[in-house]
RNA sequence: GUCCUUCUUCGGGCAAUCGCUGGAAUUUUUUCAGAGGAAAGUCCGGUCUCCGUGGGGCGCUGUGCCGGCUAACGGCCGGGCUGGACUGCUCAAAGCGGUUUGGACGGAAAGUGCCACAGAAAAUAUACCGCUUGUCUGCCACUGGCGGAGAAGUAAGGGUGAAAAGGUGCGGUAAGAGCGCACCGCGGGGCGAGUAAUCGCACCUGGCAGGGAAAACCCCACAGGGAGCAAGGCCAAAUAGGGGAGCAGAGGCGGCCCGUCUCGAUAGGACUCCCGGGUAGGCUGCUGGAGCGGUGCAGUAAUGUGCCGCCUAGAGGAAUGAUUGCCUACGGUGAGGCGGAAGCUGAGCCGUGACAGAAACCGGCUUACGAGGAGAAGGACGUAA
RNA sequence: GCGGGAGUAACUCAGUGGUAGAGUCUCAGCCUUCCAAGCUGUUGGUCGCGAGUUCGAUUCUCGUCUCCCGCU
């Protein structure tokens, strides 16, 4: 259960948005992270953003496949009726794939407690 | 054979696991395809789409030696003229030629303006020093010399500047001067070659009038309607708002309409239905084309064309990837081996593999690009004949 | 994807063919018991970068880099 469909995924701006206003930030120095409750029992669906300060188009591309890729292969393990965004640094162009992948387990234990508190939904 | 320079071209390969996008089968899993030479900058030109559009002029923008190619171009090819570098002929210079590399290369005798500083003078030339000849005059002196003042002539010499108004020589002159002459240069004409730009001439003519700059304004010739796939087309939720219809008319005067009178209803409202615009969103435009690869023919070439073969990304918060292993190229380190030494070879380990990511699509230009492989041209050295 | 605009001193801006300026700032002096204000002087520039035109370029032309804005 790795794959990827479009089920997991935010399409819509408004989806951004939304995470963006009712979220709660997560940082480290790899990312920024937005989590929000949805409030049903879907799958966790996930965003990447690369704005242009990041780097040209081909940084661009590199750093959002390494982190989505790193998050793909761990997408089960997300907590249900979950939107994440993920803004990426321009340090993680350079980092190293076992440095992303501590990163994102530790946004996972910090996710976990969230489960049983109050997220806004 | 080695090395160097320039140009062209290729732009690491294979496999495993987990994934993404699209197509086709089918039905739930298979199978096929999936970044570039610049996909970049958006500097030009087109295709396509919508809007505008009688004709002409002004204005604006762009282009600018000539000819050709092209759908078109500010691109490409060929030619001319011209600057630089190297080089051959030559004792050397000049001149002529070769190779290579550049040139926004129409017009400055259409007009307006500009040329700082320096310099006498900077564009209708000009007289600061100087040179020359008269005039007046001072001193020495006595057919002369040295001065001063002012007048006229002069562009040879001086110095300034990026640039000083044809050059050299001879004649000429008071001194000079295209003032005259010869040669060179320049302008105009003629003849010849060439489609033309332009070139040639032992031809005629003009004493020469024409400094630079048009990437100053400008003049001339030619070209250009505007916006851009976020163009444009189709479908269309919710909310708000717009238009229409229905829900309330009946009776009198009168042949009927308008009008007017009486009664009823209250309505700038609520409800129902319909319509069009249109937002979110969806579909489309969307990829088979000035296409790619061979090969023949025409042409100096750019390019055109005949035949054969091929189908080669279509996303949309945006796919084409991630991880690992092996190979490969290069760099570093270097066990060990060869050797008297210099050095050569080299297991293993580590690192690196450029510039860079399609967004409607083509043709150009410009910019970025490590190491290495292949090819072509030129040069140097060595060896052999 | 497309269309516009700007780069000059540490900062904010003038200058637009002829030795590059103003204000603030820095530093020093005067003034004041001291500080501030004021006055005087002073430091500081590859005019974003690279070519070209010109005798001469911050200015004109071309290329390039960076930044900003608009269309949704």
């Amino acid at each position: 259960m790795h794959d990827y469909p479009k089920a997991a995924r935010l399409l819509k701006p408004a989806h951004f948005r939304a995470a963006y206003d009712g979220g709660e930030r997560l940082a480290c120095h790899l990312f920024v992270a937005f989590a929000r409750r949805r409030g049903d029992l879907d799958p966790a669906r996930f965003g990447f953003t690369c704005p242009r300060a990041l780097g040209k188009a081909h940084d661009r591309n590199r750093i959002k496949r390494r982190l989505r890729e790193c998050v793909r292969l761990r997408r089960d393990r997300f907590p249900a009726g979950l939107d994440l965004v993920f803004n990426p640094r321009k340090s993680l162009l350079g980092a190293a794939w076992e440095e992303i992948e501590r990163q994102v387990e530790k946004l996972l234990d910090r996710l976990s407690p969230c489960e049983s508190s109050s997220l806004p939904s």
